[in-house]
RNA sequence: GGCGUCAUGGCCGAGUGGCUAGGCAGAGGUCUGCAAAACCUUCUACAGCGGUUCGAAUCCGCUUGACGCCUCCA
């Protein structure tokens, strides 16, 4: 039996604003969009969150036996400048400033974005489409969206006519907005628009000459409106209707609101039934912003080369730290929130270390089935990580306590036990044990073992100069010894 | 200005009408040759002001502040 038959799972729907009990629309099959990153420059290190969030999700729903088709798109044209559809295609402004190939651009970051998500041990989506690969579902979209009478052309650009949409469907439902109020608080135009209405969107755009992505269409040489891909994207590989939508906060409005006014007003149905949100990301409390300097780039994070931090941090502490906020929370990266953070993981971390050589009992002074229940509570509300790492440090209690002797534990029991921590920290919090991924570490342990060794001889000895020597210098090279009951083990941090 | 989200102890961060969050830091203890690690114990709390209630940090209202979107920035 899946374990999701006996683990009900509650969403936080955006659109509704309460957790709602999951219910997938195929029993055990789960279908999954996000909104991908917009390959114009290295990847956002508050985009990194947002996926990293959906990665949990992702791997949560896998571990509880779930068939999850998880479709992460890649922008690589057709992000207009601003939503007045004046600014030009954003790949193709860089490209002309760096003098190279507007795919060359594209190439070159979608790399960077791949390389940075490996780095933080991401899963890859089941499908992970282009924008610039679905011009063809685009422009069929549209021609839907102008047949049911939504969008008009107007010199070769096709628009969004929201306020038509909105006498038959109700535009601004997601973001809880009433149009009425986007046009009361509208900016005055320049006039040099060809929309009807200031709040429309464009569906096509006619491509000036010098823009070089360009394709074909019934109505010009152009390209695609920043809010089409998804849509299109999202009904190839998922259906019309799906289960789950995510993205950035900043999204909402007014990215994910077009998509459903697309979505229905091509097919006249709402594409999603649970709209999930992950909040923003801060550095020192405040909004992440290149033009005010305060912001720091994934790859510097890791690197430690940046003037927030006073060290680098690795990628498992930095996806604790992550997890440690719930998603739909605003999180603030500050240097003494890492700080505390890698101290935790690296305590998290030398327990499942240890879970690997504590032995098993007659009896049980721990309840592990409790335990176990309320990590997938934690789990199954929400995808409240927080919790669930709450009660993972009671498992790194446990842990010591048995080691100690102050518990035990029944081989039946500890079977569980491991399976379960096993199941929760790397599959699905997605952390690594850097310490046991050493490469040479049997030869390493081997090693720190002949001077275990000859450490404890020359304590028998009372020769404390030579003992504390050897525990001092193997400490100043990143070996720290733990002296137990059971004799002294050491770790890598 | 409009819409939305939020305001928790030294720091980070859950939760919620009556019952311990957790991590980091601090204090005391056990262990130790001394430490470290580990374990045990422990101190700080729910922005302010009203209201509802037997009871609110949790619900409602107002005030103040922060953040997001509305405008390029994930």
């Amino acid at each position: 039996m899946p374990l999701y038959q006996t683990n009900p799972i509650k969403i936080y729907n955006s659109i509704t604003g309460k957790k709602e009990i999951f219910k997938p629309i195929n029993e055990g099959h789960i279908g999954m969009y996000v909104c991908g990153p917009t390959v114009y420059s290295n990847v956002h290190l508050g985009n990194v969150r947002t996926f990293m969030s959906f990665d949990m999700v992702f791997r949560y729903l896998k571990h509880l036996g779930y068939k999850v088709r998880y479709v992460r798109n890649i922008t690589d044209a057709g992000h207009l400048e601003n939503d007045e559809d004046a600014g030009e295609d954003k790949v193709a402004k860089k490209a002309r400033l760096e003098q190279i190939e507007p795919m060359e651009v594209v190439q070159r970051y979608t790399v960077d974005f791949h390389n940075i998500l490996n780095t933080f041990n991401f899963l890859p989506p089941s499908i992970e489409p282009t924008a610039t690969g679905h011009i063809i579902e685009q422009i069929e979209l549209i021609n839907k969206i102008i047949e049911n009478g939504f969008a008009y052309e107007v010199n070769g650009s096709v628009y969004f006519d929201v306020h038509k949409f909105n006498e038959a469907h109700e535009y601004g439902k997601l973001s809880k907005r009433k149009l009425e109020d986007l046009i009361h608080n509208t900016r005055a135009l320049d006039g040099q628009s060809d929309k009807k209405n200031p709040q429309d969107f464009a569906l096509w755009k006619k491509a000036e000459p010098q823009h070089i992505m360009r394709w074909p269409s019934p109505w010009s040489d152009g390209f695609p409106g920043w809010h089409l891909e998804c849509t299109a994207m999202s009904t190839k590989y998922l259906g019309e209707q799906f289960d789950i939508h995510g993205g950035g906060m900043d999204l909402k409005f007014p990215h994910h609101e077009c998509e459903i006014a697309q979505n229905e007003a091509a097919k006249g149905i709402s594409p999603v039934n649970y709209w999930m949100h992950a909040n923003m990301l801060e550095l020192n409390g405040s909004r992440m912003s290149k033009s005010t300097g305060n912001t720091v780039n994934p790859s510097e994070l890791l690197s430690g080369e940046n003037k927030f931090f006073s060290k680098a941090f690795t990628p498992g502490v930095i996806r604790f730290f992550n997890a440690q906020s719930s998603y739909r929370s605003v999180l603030d990266l500050t240097n003494d929130g890492l700080l505390a953070s890698e101290k935790g993981f690296y305590r998290l971390m030398d327990g499942m270390s240890l879970l690997n050589s504590i032995k098993a009992s007659d009896n049980s002074t721990i309840d592990i089935a409790t335990w176990r229940q309320n990590c997938y509570d934690a789990m199954n509300d929400d995808f409240n990580s927080p919790i669930l790492i709450a009660n993972l440090f009671e498992a790194v209690k446990y842990i010591n306590q048995i080691k100690e002797g102050k518990a035990s534990i029944t081989k039946d029991d500890l079977e569980l036990f491991k399976s379960t921590m096993h199941a929760f920290v790397l599959d699905v919090l997605g952390l690594e044990n850097t310490a046991e991924s050493n490469s040479g570490s049997d030869k390493l342990a081997g090693a720190v073992d002949v001077l275990i060794k000859l450490r404890q001889e020359a304590r028998a000895n009372k020769d404390f100069a030579l003992s504390d020597k050897i525990r001092d210098e193997l400490a100043a090279v990143g070996i720290q010894l733990k002296d137990g009951k059971e004799g002294t083990t050491f770790t890598t941090n």
